[in-house]
DNA sequence: ACGGTCCGTGCAATCGGTTGCACAAGATGC
DNA sequence: GCATCTTGTGCAACCGATTGCACGGACCGT
């Protein structure tokens, strides 16, 4: 009979002496087995409670093949929407009774692969991988087992209808966002539409594109012009907004809200009125997008979602052993104070309010 | 010599049967064991990159009695400070190479200690507590080793003397930050200055009596008047600003940036102008702070550093065996366009643009 | 009373690494 | 030439749980 050395560490062996029961028994009393009787199972349950016995967790999943944690490999903690995807994909996992471990990739290629190594030197059960630089296959290809899952696959140059195929992938709708701006923007009477994007991601230009085909079936102007704002967390860099004042279109439509945002802080600068002089369109739908001054006109994301349906199938995958299809989900436009229709042209009546 | 069973995982054996040495020479030679010549350290080494061998880390974790994990518990991911202390606890750990396992309170009693005890068993080797209504103490005692850094402890009741000197704690200087705010205030002109918190948090109450004194100490009129935002995420809800419009004082100080910018967003609503009609200060420095319409005028908390720090802590207390003294971080008043000089009393220029 | 079920329990193997100790072989000292 | 030291390697115990298999006893039918 095992029993611990002195130390504090209690051991299941301990639990058994106390409850006068072999270890197997005690295991299979504090794992709920039925043929464990009922007084038994008490019995034992009382004396780890009494003991304050912790399992120790290596040695089961040494043992059982299966760790009961998942990776989660994200871009950076501090975005809001990766925070929410995080949330989402934490709440689920918890709610299964999953441990998540994180690492972030910071944007940076190499930092990703060695995380997704070390993930599965953890043995991860499964990996979410939101907003990689990596293509879905090769990430998939590290990941020992191959249970990954892509949120928002921003790998550039790789051909949208391969990557469409593979499964595994969870995307928000960006084609039926951009429709519904492009709706949006034509129905407010503006033509003159303009594209600013971060000229790096695959989403950025996948975007764009959604946005110029939106606005050519609309028979509006297209392809749009485009501006290049280099990433500068949350401060637009000037010289991308003088330049947008300079050519001032009378629509802009922005990859992002935190982009968006930070040109609206820009714009204010320059003293540019948002939307009289020019309305602004984000997309993501993050939470101060709603209280910001003007409220921003934007494309709502479920990001919490695609965080928790990515630990919903990677669960579902250790369990059932098959990797679902893969999924894009829904958007929905939220029409607020950063767009408004343009002085019309024929005299009606103004739908400013 | 064990070997692996035809199936796809590799073993430390297959390595060892390839490197043509036995499993303790090949174990030791991938650790870098010096007494490994370096000849066959490097057979090894090719031998396992060969096999893309990769190590069980519950093995190891099993027999070495130490995880490489650590812990954080905070309230919530999608929160901006959160994420910040979060990203930098990541990253700190991660130079190290310790991963992150993560978990959210919600600010949830219950779920908390849930989760402690999940990090328990996992063996974190030291655990970061971020935002907490458990008290330090009580949280240590919930992990085994009690490796235990709290961050911002939140617990409502607890008096500040004893949580003081309790070791272990990372906080901001809340204190030296109401003095900066009650010293701007006071130089502007605002005298009739009021609060507005969540009425929950311990750091609501602390921040609220920071200021109190620090008002007091500058001669300006204290205790202040104070209003109850219940918690509503990113907006607050109407009847506080509603009570607030209606007793109108000179300058508004908030618990905290997310709910100085819903603030604004109300007041925006109720046609008072900010910082014409009313003067608002935040706290925290989160990053929309300083792109808001007006920028905020806020405290800037060092919240990527406290993760940072925690990690840091936590890693030394591993290898040291002791834990550090509490922490007091400093803080930066940022003023900004939601604070200006009050109409001047003896009738010089006008503020006004 | 006896053989067959069924139920509850225990023995011992197992998961895959790490590491204390022993030992072999070559270098060195006298 | 023999003892001593150094260096490199291997054997086997160990970490702490889970679980296949076997076994003892209660209960049943005939």
């Amino acid at each position: 009979m095992k029993r611990s050395q002195g130390e504090g560490r209690v051991l299941l062996g301990d639990v058994a002496t106390r409850a006068g029961v072999s270890i197997s028994t005690a295991s299979r009393a504090l794992a709920g087995d039925r043929r464990i009787s009922a007084a038994t199972r008490s019995t034992v349950r009382a004396a780890a409670a009494d003991l304050r016995y912790v399992p120790n967790v290596s040695a089961r999943n040494l043992r059982v093949r299966r760790t009961r944690t998942l990776g989660l490999l994200l871009a950076d903690l501090s975005d809001p929407v990766h925070g929410l995807v995080a949330s989402g994909f934490e709440n689920e996992a918890a709610r299964n009774g999953y441990w998540v471990t994180f690492a972030a990739g910071q944007d940076d290629d190499a930092r990703e692969r060695r995380s997704l190594r070390v993930f599965g030197e953890q043995a991860a059960d499964g990996v979410a991988i939101a907003s990689t630089m990596l293509d879905p296959e090769s990430a998939r290809r590290l990941v020992p087992g191959g249970r990954v899952v892509v949120v928002q696959p921003d790998s550039p140059g790789l051909p949208r209808d391969r990557e469409t195929r593979t499964r595994g992938v969870i995307r928000t709708d960006d084609v039926a966002g951009m429709e519904a701006i492009a709706a949006h923007l034509a129905e407010c009477g503006y033509r003159d539409i303009a594209y600013v994007g971060d000229g790096v991601r695959a989403s950025d230009t996948a975007r764009r594109r959604a946005l110029d085909r939106a606005l050519a079936a609309l028979g509006l102007p297209s392809p749009v012009r485009t501006f290049i704002a280099a990433d500068a967390a949350w401060r637009a860099p000037d010289a991308v907004v003088t330049e947008i004042v300079a050519s001032l279109p009378e629509a802009l439509v922005c990859f992002d809200d935190k982009l968006a945002l930070s040109i609206l802080d820009g714009l204010r600068t320059h003293g540019v009125r948002v939307p009289e002089d020019l309305g602004v369109v984000g997309f993501d739908g993050i939470p101060f997008a709603e209280i910001s001054n003007p409220r921003l006109t934007t494309v709502v994301t479920p990001a919490y979602e695609m965080g928790r349906r990515a630990a919903e199938i990677l669960i579902t995958a250790v369990q059932t052993g098959t990797m679902p299809e893969s999924e894009t989900l829904p958007v929905a436009l939220a029409v607020r104070e950063s767009t408004r229709a343009r002085a019309p042209r024929r005299g009606e009546g103004d739908a400013g309010g």
